[in-house]
DNA sequence: AATGGGTGTGAAATAAGTGTGAAAAATTTT
DNA sequence: AAAATTTTTCACACTTATTTCACACCCATT
């Protein structure tokens, strides 16, 4: 799997987004600012840099540039939400992509992967999902019922996956809620309900592989036993 | 299983913890103010510490500070409902999470775990509790009698894994509806004897296992002896 | 065998959790 | 700016779980 490296001066937010990382399978180095930074991108060669915009001392502008002048690592900007900023001198100073505070953990492995595949730098090794007529490509985001193609929305498709990825255990709704939205999310448990409901609309018949554990949350069924 | 921390100025909300815990298959130390808990953490490294907010003497969010300058193991606040309590300082200095008191203890157990998985520091291997033609897959609630699968309901589950963990043993009706309701629960002890009988009904052949002491509550057949 | 509290049981009353459709809000696309 | 899509909220119906209750029955002790 690709490697990453975390920059950012907020050690909770690197913790997180490692987290987040490890949890979709990359492993991660990280730094808390630009000279750590560049040291760590030449002793452990990442695919892919995660660089904080707003960083005191050298900000992220800066490191970007400094790095440019003798890598072409892809590298996706973090930007808090409602922050000013420079969108196109981000660009033009070489960023491959950029993605706004909060994001959920979904949102940031979809990035990275677009941006490695771009750059033709992932392993095309297709982890693929199955279980009886479902089958779902896990990094193309495809989904088929009975060879059929089926349209997922994006909390619809990581929650199916979570579901599906570890079949027979129980998930309750907050911890639905804090692997597939993250942790920042605020609102009520119910929506776990409404998508489950579209998801098990849009499965067709299998959908009862999700089923309701009463008074808990939601499992997808165990095929073994 | 896990090794929990539990610290709280109060000896009876920490009898409590520790029984409730103790009940769900932890190892627990435990500590009356911060500096016990520091002496306990270095001696006992437990996986995790809950520690109560509110105590005279260094208050929880000091003891975390102060542990957090030289271990990241993952700590959950304990907070009294209404009381007035920065959430947004808890987790800024490396709280993981919090429980709202009074709580039960399927709750705090669902945390525990919640917050283990993130630190994966979980070992997820099924526990299963066999006896006779009966087996209780306790993480997926899946009950089987003689190979055939019984739908058992949140309370029953919970009564039946309590008992049956703990063979032999007799719990008076007080004991179980403490552990499996928690102590918000207000209403009669007869409640017990019907949830008795619809497991007694649903377990089948199984049902007899379940026994009578006769004055005193009801214990699960101890096979040995 | 008589007594008095403890328990089993079925049915009824309450309470709690979930499914669902539709509307509102937020977000993205056009 | 408008339209389309996704996400969230909400209320109501419905299902399931939990608790209460009354009465028969049982057990241990006189």
């Amino acid at each position: 799997m690709s490697h990453l490296l975390i920059v950012d001066d907020e050690q909770d937010m690197v913790d997180l987004v490692t987290m987040y990382m490890e949890n979709a399978g990359y492993t991660v180095s990280s730094a808390l600012n630009g000279d750590e930074a560049e040291e760590k991108l030449k002793e452990s060669h990442p695919d892919l840099i995660i660089l904080d915009l707003m960083m005191p001392g050298r900000d992220g502008f800066a490191i970007c540039e400094s790095i440019r002048s003798y890598s072409d690592v892809p590298i996706i900007f973090l930007t808090a939400r409602g922050e000013e900023w420079d969108k196109v001198r981000a660009f033009s100073i070489g960023g491959d992509d950029y993605i706004v505070k909060p994001f959920s953990p979904g949102e940031m492995t979809a990035r990275i992967q677009a941006v490695l595949r771009r750059f033709g730098r992932v392993d095309e090794k297709r982890e693929t999902i199955r279980y009886q007529t479902l089958s779902i490509d896990v990094h193309s985001r495809a989904v088929r019922v009975d060879g059929a193609a089926i349209q997922l929305t994006m909390k619809e498709f990581d929650l199916l996956v979570l579901l599906a990825k570890k079949r027979g255990r129980i998930f309750s709704r907050e911890e639905l809620l804090e692997t597939v939205w993250g942790t920042e999310y605020s609102g009520g448990t119910r929506t776990v309900d409404t998508h489950i409901k579209t998801l098990r609309m849009k499965l067709k018949n299998e959908g009862a592989s999700i089923e309701t554990v009463w008074g808990i949350g939601y499992k997808f069924v165990d095929g073994a036993v």
